[in-house]
DNA sequence: AAAACGGGGGC
DNA sequence: GCCCCAGTTTT
């Protein structure tokens, strides 16, 4: 994969999202808003719709916080409040151990490494990173299943598993894009490469990818 | 009606 | 490594 055509695909989506808006997290980041802010942003986005994660990120941050105000909300309030992104039981369950953890352990600051990061309750490698990029501006790629397939269609890796894609991606993706690829690829992957029945046909980027040249494409096969 | 979806945890 | 989770959207 030449650098150049990354290069030229990256602009070609961002044009492709220069009307959209970006999903909460970063907003959030944008607006230099706390890593915590971030994190539990990043927690409730998770298989929810952005519109519905941004409104309930309202809700709580205007009733708590911080990780030493959300501890004090109880179980039920905080079901109450996140309950429109799906998971609610989960996410509130996994969100007040999050934040007993943070209190606990990290006088109540989220981590800026990896390793401690990934030492908190809910926090996985995906998530880890996009709190490293975001919130922390460090160079770090964070690859969830959007990234995951769509550099794989791309023929950008040929990977199994996302650590794999991560570390591929390191390799290849010049370092000025580290921290938005996950942004630009999201949406992206949503709406149009998407994981089955993609819009190949409205695809900008489709002369760059042999993934849909072959008719009726129904699965992830890579052949 | 059934399956896909996203990511982490537990086994 | 594999399976489970929970509720909404897609097929």
């Amino acid at each position: 994969m030449e650098n150049y055509q990354i290069e030229r695909v990256i602009k070609l989506v961002e044009d492709y999202l220069k009307e959209k808006e970006d999903p909460i997290v970063t907003q959030l980041a944008d607006k230099k808003e706390s890593p915590f802010t971030i994190l539990i942003s990043a927690l409730l986005s998770a298989r929810t719709k952005d519109e519905v994660t941004q409104k309930a990120c309202e809700r709580l941050f205007a009733r708590a916080k911080k990780p030493q105000d959300i501890i004090t909300v109880s179980q039920g309030e905080l079901e109450q409040i996140i309950y429109p992104v799906g998971f609610y039981r989960t996410k509130a369950r996994h969100i007040k151990k999050l934040c007993a953890h943070l209190l606990q352990r990290f006088d109540g600051y989220v981590p800026d490494n990896l390793k401690d990061l990934l030492s908190l309750p809910g926090v996985g490698r995906k998530t880890a990173n996009l709190v490293l990029s975001l919130a922390f501006k460090k160079d770090a790629i964070c690859v969830d299943t959007h990234v995951h397939r769509i550099t794989n269609r791309l023929g950008w890796v040929k990977t199994k598993h996302p650590e794999e894609t991560e570390m591929q991606l390191m390799e290849i993706l010049p370092r000025r894009y580290w921290q938005r690829i996950n942004t630009l690829l999201v949406k992206y992957g949503q709406e149009i490469c998407r994981p089955i029945n993609p819009h190949c046909g409205a695809c900008p980027i489709q002369t760059y990818c042999r993934y849909g040249s072959t008719s009726n494409i129904k699965s992830d096969k890579t052949d």
